[in-house]
RNA sequence: GGCUGCGUAGCAAAGUGGUUAUGCAGUGGCCUGCAAAGCCAUCUACACCAGUUCGAUUCUGGUCGCAGCCUCCA
């Protein structure tokens, strides 16, 4: 039975979803103004995980990501740019899914843009001006009375008069309440603009993914995903306007992952220290990234280091080279593993948990690996869950020999290399064969010798 | 200041009211021409102080430390 943390609850619940075996899933996505970082490339992860989960578990699963293609930081990046906002835009939706294909993220079942929703934005302040949560400013911008909702601060545990507005900023004077935020913003002379019944301008953040979501999967659906900083005030001012505009309940479930961080401080834009998904890529191969992002339960912390990457990269050569020289055929898979880890995942996605049971697979299967009856289900468990966390579906020898370096030591040399050493073996020249693996090994190719006078080898 | 959450062995990271997490690293052994990989065994823990309990790392209260949010942010 799955359970999920619920942050509107702070517990853990039995997940029920609202019409039996389907679900319906809201992430709120990325501003496109530049690169995904490696936080960003955490949310992606984490909720892939989960739509697989879903899956995996034989829901019908609506997931909806949204892309927020108009804000004040995209005019403002377009303007530097000198080019068109939506020629930024589109280059970095192409940028942000290459970066997903590259970690494996499966593409999500809708994509909303901000900028194809304008009429269901505007239907939706509408209705809350009906219902008298919102009004027009003395600048024109039309805002949210939060005063007017009663249960606001709900998702947060924030209480209206305990919140200090503008303690850090200048409070806007256009506002009735300093809390108040826009839903609506007019147009200056040159921006992006869009017609309204309140004249030219453009939507406010908040109100873009009330109307998306609430489009994609009706008034009332079953999990709103984010990142941790989404809570207050993003998530907050959501279920202000979607259960303000449409009086049902709007999310059952609200989960949000924790961040990634740089020498235990948040990885951010602001304090210069991320790494974008590409840049990472260069060190790192994709499987790498995500074993390193799943290695952690998705609400703790994940501190960012070359040191991490590496240990991921150890920790999944381990299993590869369980799974070396035993490729799968078609067999059934061991039950007792696949309850441990469903187990696991069904505890709020505790993937931590879910790898150690793939370790201990893997320990299995090096026991087992001279009996083929034995090995044969442990690596058809090891492949298949695998499967469901996106990792483990490369072939062994591709994943372990790595991506031939930079330089004239060819897959064919090293190779030409090992047969040679084979020889001197057979002469029982240890000198030339240790001489030969020591130089290998200077440039990074490890040899394990196997009975037989066979001989393997890998990339460290 | 208010609101969240965290503090686990050398490192990373789960979890539990009494019994092995797991991965890396260390130590001893097996295997090997020697290694590597693998297998077996093994050493380092639960921030601090009280309380509840037969028993707490796990529950409760407090102290200290850290992070996030209260402005845009995944």
């Amino acid at each position: 039975m799955l359970k999920i943390y619920n942050t509107l609850t702070r517990k853990k619940e039995t997940f029920t979803p609202r019409v039996a075996g389907k679900v319906g899933m809201y992430v709120c996505g990325m501003t496109v103004y530049d690169y995904c970082h490696i936080g960003h490339a955490r949310v992606m992860v984490v909720f892939d995980i989960v739509a697989r989960y879903f899956r995996y578990s034989s829901y019908d699963l609506t997931y909806v990501r949204n892309v927020t293609d108009i804000d004040d930081k995209i005019i403002q990046r377009a303007n530097e740019n000198n080019e068109d906002f939506t020629a930024l835009t589109t280059r970095f939706i192409e940028a942000m899914h290459e970066d997903e294909r590259a970690l494996a993220v499966l593409p999500v079942d809708i994509e909303p843009k901000a900028t194809e929703s304008i009429a269901d934005i505007i239907a939706m302040i509408e209705k809350l001006i009906a219902n008298q949560l919102a009004y027009v400013g003395t600048n024109g911008d039309i805002f949210y009375a939060i005063n007017k909702f009663k249960t606001y601060g709900k998702l947060s545990g924030k209480k209206l008069d305990e919140l200090h507005a503008g303690e850090r900023v200048n409070v806007d004077k256009a506002k009735n309440n300093p809390l108040d935020f826009v839903l609506w913003k007019m147009a200056k002379t040159g921006e992006p603009a869009w017609e309204s019944p309140w004249g030219l301008g453009r939507p406010g953040w908040h109100i873009e993914c009330s109307a998306m979501s609430t489009c994609c999967l009706g008034n009332h659906f079953d999990i709103h995903g984010g990142g941790m900083d989404l809570q207050f005030p993003h998530h907050e001012n959501e279920i202000a306007q979607s259960e303000g505009a449409t009086n049902e309940k709007f999310v059952n479930y609200w989960m949000h992952n924790g961040f990634v961080r740089v020498d235990d401080e948040k990885m951010s834009k602001s304090l210069g220290n991320f790494f974008t998904v590409r840049e990472v890529l260069k060190k790192y191969r994709p499987e790498v990234i995500r074993f390193f992002i799943l290695s952690s339960h998705y609400r703790s912390p994940l501190n960012y280091s070359d040191a991490q990457l590496d240990e991921a990269q150890t920790a999944l050569t381990r299993i590869y080279t369980a799974l070396r020289g035993v490729e799968m055929v078609n067999i059934s898979i061991d039950v007792s593993y696949k309850a441990r880890f469903d187990a696991a995942m069904d505890d709020d996605f505790n993937t931590p948990i879910a790898l150690s049971v793939l370790f201990d697979i893997a320990k299995a299967l090096n026991k087992a690996k001279a009996d083929i009856h034995k090995s044969q289900p442990l690596v058809a468990t090891l492949r298949y869950l695998g499967s469901v966390l996106g990792i483990l579906q490369d072939n062994s020898d591709t994943f372990l020999k790595g991506i031939e370096a930079d330089n004239d030591l060819t897959t064919e040399k090293i190779e030409q290399l090992i047969q040679d050493r084979i020889d001197a073996k057979k002469n029982k020249d240890w000198t030339i064969a240790d001489k030969i693996r020591d130089e290998l090994k200077e440039q990074g190719i490890i040899l394990e010798d196997a009975p037989g006078n066979k001989t393997t080898w890998r990339r460290k």
